[in-house]
DNA sequence: GAGTTTGAAACT
DNA sequence: CAGTTTCAAACTC
């Protein structure tokens, strides 16, 4: 135990890397996934870890660039469309993706001296596009390490000079027309810009500043994107020519820079010089194959997602907590754009820096290609211009999505950071090879990922709203790490491990406890555990350990994968709901009526899923569970003496009796199982998207914004950031909306189980094409939640007849291969760490005398829904890394 | 910052 | 399954 061994997987599978990039980068498709395949793949961190696993493997030398999976991607289902028909399928990203589109045709445009833009609704995008990515630069070169890695050949007055004359600069190349939409689309991002480069001011302060209006956030954002792309030319070029010539490079920069101060239009013209450097790149794509178009469309797209992420982590970093959470929707989305983007743009990164070096004599010009480079120069900047060298250690995030709480969006962003980190750490690796110059360019990549990592934890944090800590992180260990000593880092043995753990602990968890609360970006200090327990909040959330934690011998880090995964893997199998959330919200808060106009109802009714077990505390301190998470306590809580300000036990009692008094007689039976019924409504409601489950909540993005909104905010990292903003929403305080909130739900509930129950049933088939809304099932069987009745009183028989009611109807429907799988099929061992919490209540009288009958119903959804995950289907936006997980479940599945 | 309290997790 | 131990967070001083 003392020693785990590594887990870097000898040879990468490019299949699978691809297949987890296509569903982070599927972000952007419009295809839902079931909510309730979401909740199941959270279930598995096994899966994340693969995926994970998998980009570990680009590590090696010999795992092939990740260029080279993009076939795989088709072939795992994703939607071969191309940037444009992505933007035309995604309504929430499709200015974006408008946005890389519309680069990607102006650099095509640009190459063939063309600026003709036909498309007379892009023009606007492309404007932004343009206006902006003369300011990315700007920030970009601004930025000290950033300045001083473009080797100084770039003046930042020039860019000053730049952004301060975009609007009046002639646009050499574009049409009038063009010129005047650009500045009249970027002057407010400009102008933001500007002032920001002229008064000094970090990127973070800017951002802050932008936070106050949303739109100009966007505006900014979406600038970004173009910025991203552009000015990964140019530091792609940059670069590109420092292998051959750092003269040539100053020379090639500079007029660029100057070319730039007279507009964007300067750098498209540019642009057919600059590809010059990137003919190595292109080269390569079409080595490729004929289908790089596809990817490179994705990248670019990513690309400027990422871009815009990047602003957006900015932005978030900026924020304390509170803003965060006050504008959650807004930052979960963001979030989990920063999070799918930055793992695209990383692999992107990966696959041009290997492409670099392997085709550096290709000749052949491709516009994939130069998109390509975009895409990969596209992290340069942003990383620079993120201005924070962090340690490239194994990156502390997360393995999957269970975490409890935290739900989405770091459950994602754990995924996804995972993979970065990885993926960064391949790249860095990767990139130190023999030649001195290669060497340059792979410091030059290492300077970006390793600020990128340090982006991503910090994006993390920031899901979480924990913009004190990611500073903390970022200051504390703000130093460049050499290429060997990151390895050195990612090599290390356990104890080595220490060297971040025990880096000024006493400092650390000062920090820590003050962005602990609430942010969701909770942090370990465990001494014995070694985080390989659910004693360690970061392994319970499915996420590694990293700076921020405390821990010492921590082994729940990127290196000990393996260890990770066997460990979870053991504990799952005594308790398949260990790392599953602990918080269940019942739909029934969530009325069919109220949401369509967006529903703004507390989410009060949530409760943890086992309930708290105080007795002392009264669960009015954070050691009660329950408290903590700010659900008031249950029929499930064995607490005693409870005084929950969040809702008492006994008033949660009372109220299911009042329900089940008014409950119709076709209901009488679920008004004698007044939980059951109310979960039931959750199982049965369509809209309704399990609170616990983040990628669930992800997935409704089809709904309308302010549902989306509301969901999105739900999906925020941590059990405490989830439960918090969803008090935030409430304007109601806790105490005195919960229990109203329990009976309306409960009733509404009630009244709509019937016509709810049709839909319940196909949900619950496990041969139904898409578990829809199935996201609320699994925890629907949960054992304290145990399924309601269903009106077919067939069914209401069958679990009344026995806990195992349920189970046995759906373990008939079971499909084979779900029936056998590695994961004990049979009930939980009543013995089982969980097992007492798990198990029902023991006042639940009615639920059942075996308390493995509900955890029985629990495991079979979960293995039921894995068939029905929609084998290819890929998520959208926010629910890159859901899919992901699906798909990596599906895969460790198959590989049990 | 050290020590205590608390309750979940793990163990028996 | 209940009781006990271990553990780490929460809390107190």
């Amino acid at each position: 135990m003392d020693s785990p061994k590594l887990s870097k997987s000898p040879i990468p599978s490019a299949s699978a890397f691809a297949s987890a990039s296509a569903s982070i980068s599927s972000s952007s498709s419009p295809v839902q996934e079931s909510p309730f395949s979401n909740y199941i793949s959270s279930l598995s961190p096994i899966k994340h870890d693969k995926a994970a696993h998998v980009a570990q493997g680009f590590v090696g030398l010999s795992s092939p660039p990740l260029v080279f999976t993009s076939p795989p991607i088709n072939t795992l289902g994703r939607p071969q469309s191309s940037s444009v028909e992505i933007s035309q399928k995604c309504e929430g990203d499709k200015k974006i993706i408008n946005e890389s589109c519309i680069l990607e045709r102006s650099v095509t445009e640009s190459q063939g001296l063309v600026t003709d833009i036909k498309n007379e609704d892009n023009k606007d995008d492309v404007a932004v596009q343009l206006g902006s990515s003369s300011e990315c630069v700007d920030e970009y070169l601004a930025d000290p390490v950033e300045t001083d890695c473009a080797k100084s050949a770039c003046s930042v007055k020039l860019n000053l000079k730049q952004s301060n004359n975009v609007l009046q600069s002639s646009v050499d190349g574009l049409l009038d027309l063009k010129n005047i939409k650009f500045g009249s689309k970027n002057n407010v991002g400009r102008e933001v810009d500007a002032a920001q480069f002229l008064s000094g001011q970090s990127e973070e302060s800017i951002e802050r500043k932008l936070t106050s209006d949303e739109k100009l956030l966007k505006i900014e954002n979406e600038q970004g994107s173009a910025q991203g792309i552009s000015d990964g030319f140019q530091k792609f070029e940059s670069d590109r020519f420092d292998l051959s010539s750092k003269e040539k490079e100053c020379k090639n920069f500079g007029p660029q820079k100057d070319g730039r101060g007279d507009g964007c239009s300067n750098f498209l013209q540019q642009l057919p010089g600059s590809l010059l450097g990137v003919q190595s790149y292109e080269g390569f794509a079409k080595n490729i194959g004929g289908d790089a178009d596809v990817p490179v469309h994705s990248m670019t797209h990513e690309a400027s997602e990422l871009q815009r992420s990047m602003s957006r982590r900015c932005l978030q970093f900026g924020e304390a907590q509170p803003e965060a959470t006050a504008t959650c929707s807004i930052s979960t989305n963001r979030a989990n754009n920063i999070i799918s983007s930055t793992s695209l743009a990383t692999n992107s990164e990966t696959e041009s820096l290997s492409s670099s070096h392997l085709d550096l004599s290709a000749k052949s010009r491709t516009r994939q290609l130069v998109n390509l480079s975009q895409l990969a120069m596209n992290m340069i900047p942003q990383c620079y211009g993120n201005s924070s060298l962090t340690v490239l250690k194994p990156s502390g995030i997360g393995l999957h999505l269970n975490s409890i709480v935290n739900a989405t969006s770091m459950g994602q962003g754990g995924t996804a950071s995972m993979k970065l980190a990885q993926a960064i750490k391949s790249t860095s690796t990767t990139s130190c090879q023999t030649t001195e110059n290669i060497d340059n360019c792979s410091d030059a990549f290492e300077k970006v990922s390793t600020p990128q990592e340090g982006a991503l934890e910090q994006k993390v944090c920031t899901i979480a709203g924990s913009a004190s800590e990611s500073l903390f992180a970022e200051e504390s260990v703000g130093f460049h790490m050499t290429p060997n000593t990151k390895r050195k880092f990612s090599s290390e043995d356990g104890d080595g491990n220490d060297m971040f753990d025990q880096q000024s602990p006493i400092k650390k968890r000062k920090k820590l406890s003050n962005s602990t609360d609430g942010d969701g970006c909770k942090r370990c200090n465990c001494k014995k555990t070694k985080c390989l327990k659910l004693y360690c909040d970061c392994f319970a959330a499915g996420i590694y350990c990293a700076e921020p934690c405390s821990c010492q011998g921590c082994f729940n880090r990127p290196e000990y994968e393996e260890t990770v995964l066997a460990t979870r893997k053991q504990i799952e199998s005594r308790n398949p709901l260990a790392f599953a959330p602990k918080i269940v919200q019942p739909v029934t808060e969530f009325p069919l009526s109220n949401r369509e106009d967006g529903n703004r109802k507390t989410p009060s009714s949530a409760r943890h899923k086992r309930g708290c077990n105080c007795k002392r505390s009264m669960c009015l301190k954070k050691y009660c569970e329950c408290y903590q998470a700010n659900v008031g306590c249950s029929i499930g809580c064995r607490c005693e003496g409870c005084k929950n300000v969040y809702g008492k036990k006994k008033d949660y009692c009372v109220t299911e009796e009042m329900v089940n008094r008014s409950g119709e007689i076709s209901e009488s039976r679920v008004a004698a199982k007044p939980k059951k019924e109310i979960f039931h409504s959750e199982l049965c409601d369509p809209y309704r998207l399990t609170p616990l489950t983040p990628s669930v909540q992800c997935s409704d993005h089809g709904k309308n914004a302010s549902i989306s909104r509301l969901l999105s905010r739900r999906c925020l990292p941590s059990p405490e950031s989830d439960l918090t903003v969803l008090s935030y929403e409430s304007p109601r305080s806790p105490r005195t909306s919960d229990s109203n909130d329990i009976l309306l739900e409960t009733s509404s509930s009630s009244s709509k189980a019937r016509e709810l129950t049709s839909l319940s049933r196909v949900q619950l088939d496990p041969r139904s094409r898409s578990l829809t809304s199935g996201g609320s099932l699994h925890w629907h069987s949960s054992p304290i939640m145990p399924m309601s009745p269903l009106n077919d009183n067939k069914k209401l028989q069958g679990l009344d007849s026995a806990d195992g009611g349920l189970y046995d109807i759906l373990e008939d429907d079971m499909p084979e291969i779900l029936k056998d799988t590695s994961m004990p099929i049979k009930p939980v061992k009543a013995g089982s760490p969980n097992g007492k919490r798990v198990s029902p209540p023991h006042n639940l009288h009615q639920l059942g005398s075996s308390s493995s009958g509900p955890l029985r119903s629990g495991r079979k959804f979960i293995l039921k829904a894995v068939p029905s995950f929609p084998p290819l289907t890929p998520c959208i936006d926010a629910k890159g890394s859901c899919n992901q997980s699906r798909n990596n479940f599906q895969e460790n599945r198959s590989n049990d």
